[in-house]
DNA sequence: CGGACGCTTCGCCGGCGGACGAAGGGCCTC
DNA sequence: GAGGCCCTTCGTCCGCCGGCGAAGCGTCCG
């Protein structure tokens, strides 16, 4: 980790930049315009920052017409990410802790690039393997018989989940602590769940503050629903 | 992860800064001098940054007649670490690719914190969990009969392990990108390695570089003994 | 084909922060 | 208690980096 380590730190170290990951963390792709204004910067200004970004491997671009649209380039970044708002919220929590306003809608759901975390996160990584669903076999892990039924039945693309370059592992909740589900299948799982709605985004797609992106509440529905299909209680 | 992300993750750009705190992650406590030499820096400047480490909460201080022994603050400051390690890790095979000198032995035996990574804390992870060692309670991870006595019979301390705050959990390897043992087990399992002669640390703590506090290389016979008793072969 | 739009490059400014030398406390030794 | 050691605080310098406006491509629209 060394030749880099601290040139990529620095990648995350200016507000701006690190405005446009959270951002991003939203899992959509983002034009540098809409970048530029979540961050609060001048064109110009976001221009630089992604280009550095992109420079340093933490976001990959994609031209289209007149758009260049941005989006993380893998879900290492948004691991890393995670792991340093970790290191983050500890400090937070020592020092003069301060409110902040996203907190507590934070903690309930959001996303992680491209699947679930924050209390539903972590409550169904720990309702998938603690029932059993999802076991250690040779080479990684697997759904069970069980498992593979139930997720299919909620309406989880489980072949697409499986052509991903790690069909499940854990990423850690900076929030909870404890770790949600990634991979091939977490992201199916957070599809499935918004598709149902029993997700759903709550910011519509407004500019704004960076973490909007990433928000997530559940619906009155959806809320029923997941406590009787994974006995999770939101409201704890 | 917002308020205060940039500003830790300005913490961690700095070149001196990184310096210390990956030297830090040979789980020794350092003083403030030979921090300074392993950075190279000059006393003052490497006063001021373990100032701010400490202030942003990434390392603790304890202070002992006239030094000043300095630790990383807990395990989540290993964990971030290691996994903006594996971006920068990412980011360097992408772009010009000079090659590092400790990368080989690097990748084979390191400490992270206070538990193994690299190829031996990966396989090691591999097999307690692939052998059913150890497997998922309700409220976690516990080893099961079987673990527990092997485990025991190889010289760790389970008692002490029980005694820390997390028992077992993942943390993610930046070299080879699978979980390695960290927790309570993990750190009882690398000291119980250390205590036993099959793994050593290369430098005797001279000063120098920052990475060589935390490369370990098997012994002979642990090269051995790691083979028979987990199946690990670290020729691979 | 002109004009609007999105984005980037260029040039300049201002401020932060990292570097060191010198000097000032604690603490241990003799 | 005199002196040495470890570490810190203070003052200063300098380089880097983030910020913007103006201007320069490329693309889409009428």
């Amino acid at each position: 980790m060394p030749p880099g380590f601290a040139a990529t730190a620095a990648l995350l170290a200016d507000p701006a930049r690190s405005a446009m990951l959270h951002a991003l963390l939203g899992g959509e792709a983002l034009t540098a315009g809409e970048l530029a204004r979540i961050a609060g910067v001048a064109p110009p200004t976001a221009s630089g920052h992604l280009a550095r970004l992109v420079g340093g491997g933490l976001v990959a671009v994609h031209r289209q017409g007149r758009h260049r649209y941005h989006r993380l380039a893998s879900e290492e970044v948004a691991a890393a990410l995670e792991a340093l708002g970790g290191l983050a919220a500890l400090a937070a929590a020592a020092s003069p802790r301060r409110p902040w306003p996203h907190g507590e809608a934070f903690r309930t759901a959001r996303l992680c690039y491209d699947h679930l975390a924050g209390r539903v996160g972590v409550g169904l990584h720990a309702r998938i393997t603690g029932a059993g669903w999802l076991a250690l076999a040779p080479g990684g892990w697997g759904l069970t018989g069980e498992g593979a039924q139930r997720l299919a039945a909620l309406g989880l693309d489980l072949e697409a989940a499986r052509q991903a370059r790690r069909f499940a592992c854990d990423c850690m909740d900076w929030s909870e602590r404890r770790p949600h589900l990634a991979g091939g299948l977490g992201r199916e799982l957070a599809r499935a769940l918004l598709r149902r709605g029993w997700l759903r985004r709550t910011a519509p797609r407004g500019e704004g503050d960076p973490f909007a992106r990433r928000r997530l509440a559940p619906t009155p529905e959806g809320a029923r629903a997941l406590r009787e299909a994974f006995g999770l209680d939101l409201a704890a």
